[in-house]
DNA sequence: CGGCGTGTCTAGAGCGCTCCAAGCCCCAGT
DNA sequence: ACTGGGGCTTGGAGCGCTCTAGACACGCCG
């Protein structure tokens, strides 16, 4: 038999259906004489549950759908980790999504994640209108990973972005740099969020902003290095908006023959294994990643659970890690 | 209403339930005006197809799980990137399900896959003994990739690593190197098969083959490094299991200030984005990871439809590419 | 004028499960 | 002896859809 049935099972072992529903379902009121004979009857039938009639019948998917938009960024792996991790410890599974480059991409898969019915679904970083993530928060629980949006239907998880920059501009300054470049990170979520708390960092510090666009990539870090060393007058640190794009610049800063950090000074953000690897070595922003997924399925089950109907905000507060790429500054670049 | 049925939209477009169905699955034989009048009712009403309730009235999920084992290696990420656009294409939705470190991790992934009815696994680089991944192609259509088991029933989608490694040999011999060493991948997919070709080609070239054990991580690798580095008689080339394990070796042995390639040429195998980077700038061989992916749903389809009872094995030719960390041989190391 | 496609549409029987409501049995309480 | 609960078990009504048969109208042919 391709795939036995409950019903199959209960033939076998001589009880209902129903109480092999029971049994399937660790029911404590069962007695013992009773589940022996159901599981033995499983088993020799090679009887496994279907989720699809399971979550048809109860109304409920235990599923979360997690929308990534792009699985070669670390920083995604990580964050399904921590998602994974949190989602299974309760009973939840999660639905991975990838949209594609497209903005539409995340749309569709948002409709798709609906048609599973989900019972939440978590957004990391999406490039959706917040029109769109309030809309499907009418529906399903949403938490948003990496952005804020203003709803209070819509939970976000954070890092604190203010802080993060915070301690990069105190980073630099301590090191004597007074010329410092932001490349900016686009419409990537966060980037603008980092941006902001540069040029008030900067200006916490009596320093003039200078803030180059790009965006989340290695290929935007590397095209801003480009643009920065046709400058006559080069900064004496980059920071760039996360550390695909502090290594897509290195890439070029050192390709052109400038030394990191005795040229130049470095930093990214995320503190992803990119940054962590020796060759890199590059100073970045860690945010504990894990934390966020973790704390995306908390503030959902909560959600699900309670009906909550106010947002909350979780910030991770972030931490700063020297490494080689940052250094005093130098006399003239 | 929470989530209007077809029945809700059939009362609205004043037809029956069916003809509905008809319509949201674009069958042909209905009329203009209906299919107008169903689609309206729908779209006012917010109607949206319960995924769940078709999968388990057609007997089909259009599924296919999709076994990972570590979405931080990029490797798994490009494979995935590959199944999910050909998957999508044919219409098929893969379903992550990415194992714990523990094997037994993997088969639990299988056991929620097939509870979940999919139509077909992929598994990438399974950690599983082969009579388990036997046991489930006797209940769906199983393709493996990255290795190869032994079985009509499964099919395999691999690298010619044979092909991949002989070049890798070729290239540093044609350098001069004498004394290459392998830091094997241990239990990892793809592994023992590099291991043989290094052999292979090593004795093909009247060379003493020379092999550390490892696995598929970059702390393996640094590890090996280390291991290497205390020998009296250092290889002129290690040649690393995959690229994770060769960038660990990087790391060791600059901080060890050995330079690479003057000192000692490194090779990587995958060419992910790691090796590609400026930084790293790894030789390595590039597998063309996501044609196995391809290669895999297209095996996975053929099998669905034809039921198809011998198995088959697609081989993904590699090539080298040459970057800064191979050079010619040094006279002693 | 009856028969017969043809193009549309509908009724109804599932898919495999969950979740009541209700039944049965047995024992304690009065 | 009768009643009243539990504890255990069962029947049956869905969940929202697909899919097979067949109904129905319409026009065409011989």
């Amino acid at each position: 038999m391709a795939h036995p049935t409950m019903e199959d099972v209960a033939r076998a072992a001589g009880v209902s259906r129903a109480l092999v529903s029971l049994v399937m379902n660790d029911s404590t009121n069962v007695s013992e004489e009773r589940r022996r004979r159901v599981l033995e009857a499983a088993a020799q039938l090679g009887y496994r549950r279907n989720a699809v009639a399971r979550q048809l019948a109860s109304r409920r998917t235990r599923t979360i759908g997690v929308l990534l938009n792009d699985l070669h960024n670390p920083f995604f792996a990580e964050v399904y980790d921590g998602l994974q991790a949190a989602a299974h410890a309760l009973g939840l599974r999660p639905l991975l999504t990838t949209a594609s480059r497209r903005s539409e991409g995340d749309i569709d898969a948002i409709e798709v994640m609906l048609e599973h019915r989900v019972d939440g679904m978590v957004l990391v970083s999406p490039r959706l209108p917040p029109a769109k993530i309030v809309a499907a928060s009418d529906i399903v629980p949403v938490v948003v990973i990496g952005s804020v949006v203003k709803s209070r239907q819509v939970d976000s998880v954070t890092n604190d972005e203010h802080e993060g920059t915070r301690l990069v501009v105190r980073h630099l300054v301590d090191l004597g740099h007074q010329s410092i470049t932001h490349i900016h990170g686009g419409a990537g979520a966060g980037a603008l969020a980092r941006w902001r708390g540069y040029e008030a960092a900067m200006r916490g510090n009596h320093l003039v902003p200078d803030v180059i666009p790009g965006d989340f990539t290695e290929s935007a870090g590397a095209e801003a290095a480009r643009l920065l060393l046709k400058r006559k007058n080069r900064p004496t640190a980059i920071f760039g908006a996360n550390d695909m794009v502090a290594v897509g610049a290195l890439d070029v800063l050192e390709s052109a023959g400038l030394r990191v950090p005795d040229d130049v000074s470095l930093v990214g953000y995320d503190n992803n294994f990119l940054a962590r690897m020796h060759h890199i070595s590059l100073t970045s922003v860690d945010q504990s990643i894990d934390q966020m997924g973790r704390a995306a399925i908390e503030l959902l089950e909560e959600r699900i659970i309670t009906r909550r109907q106010t947002s909350e905000l979780r910030l991770v507060t972030p931490t700063l890690v020297a490494r080689r790429s940052t250094g005093p500054a130098s006399v003239l670049s």
